[in-house]
DNA sequence: TGACAAGCCACACATTTGTGTGGTATACAT
DNA sequence: ATGTATACCACACAAATGTGTGGCTTGTCA
């Protein structure tokens, strides 16, 4: 599933230390890697990033202090947990299916330039799972397609989490609970929904 | 809510710029503000700095390329929007309610050594609002309390999500959906589940 | 009329950091 | 034997980067 190319154990030591620092923040400089590897030589540790660069491990520009970038996506991930063994106290993290990456999860690559949360107020969308209190993660769009589940703008200003349906050439609003009828009054689509979280 | 010390106009789009290559992996060299910003001087850009720090936005070290620190939190923020103006044609952001911070609705605080995630299979929860393709997030916990939803290990080796009810002493599972049974057999919490997310 | 902050600039200098050349040694495969 | 990869070092040099001093305006507040 994933490629990952032959690392010496130096190679990887190197690596992770390149890892840790940019999750702490700031990659590190060619010297200090070096003190932190033992290296006396910041020739040393050149040919090191010039093998993780051949590996496709890192990237770097010229020139430029600390420019060492990780080609692997650097938001935190949690793994994905499948089958479990049987009578294993822990959870058998050996089968770990793969990995949620949680911007992903969350945007699904989008920018956050267009991205708003809206918190869901009532049970008008109960039957497709929406919870009261749960937040949504809406995309700023003027349209959507039918079907989708869209923030809506109504006459009296308020917004409104309701799922688009057209028919015959004309949109409405459908909630998702049958105590609610359609909406037929004139609306603004605000957004599209694409996420929806719930904590616990 | 929030303790935002005041800064002008022009502090401001420093610190924006500060956060946006912060967020793009890189701090930037003072050089490299001064190019963005329009400031020919270094002197003026470690004025900037040092009015920044004053304020306690952001941290530095001494003599290190690019150590400028975010004393903020670092991950992503997506706005909650409440009521929106009428007549605007675009989202009103000043009526921003807060922010939600992801890594916080995610987890909630907790670090990520002891969390995973399973992906939902069927529709046994459908009626807690939780669909078939949802990614459970779960707190790895040997226990639980009643009524809480957790993901346990049943005698087949397969893991389930269902609530944990107590009657009388006893512990069982139950579904959130009136075709399922409960499961009276033999099972071992392994953890708790903190949060929800569909992607749409 | 100060005094003071916000906003700028020029420029010299020190330090950090990256680049590059030329080595040494070991192990392994052809 | 020759080549190739790994695994180091020393050292000089260039480029990037941070530091610091001394300015100069424009406003505002007292």
């Amino acid at each position: 599933m994933e490629e990952k190319p032959y690392l010496t154990p130096k190679q990887e030591r190197v690596l992770n230390f390149i890892r840790k620092r940019v999750r702490e923040r700031l990659p590190p400089t060619i010297r200090e890697i070096g003190e932190e590897l033992g290296f006396k030589s910041t020739g040393t540790v050149r040919d090191y990033l010039k093998v993780l660069m051949q590996k496709g491990l890192v990237r770097r520009m010229n020139n430029k202090s600390r420019a060492i970038e990780l080609t692997e996506r650097a938001s935190f991930k949690i793994p994905i947990i499948g089958t479990i063994m049987a009578g294993k106290p822990n959870l058998a993290y050996e089968e770990i299916q793969g990995y949620v990456d949680a911007d992903d999860l969350f945007l699904g690559r989008l920018g956050f330039d267009d991205v708003f949360a809206l918190r869901v107020k009532g049970d008008s969308m109960i039957d497709a799972g929406i919870l009261d209190g749960d937040v949504a993660i809406i995309k700023k769009r003027p349209n959507a397609d039918n079907n989708d589940i869209v923030a809506a703008l109504l006459d009296n200003n308020e917004v409104t989490l309701k799922r688009l349906r057209s028919k015959s050439g004309k949109f409405h609003l459908e909630a998702a609970n049958a105590n609610y009828p359609p909406i037929f009054e004139e609306f603004k689509v605000i957004g599209k929904l694409i996420t929806v979280i719930r904590k616990y």
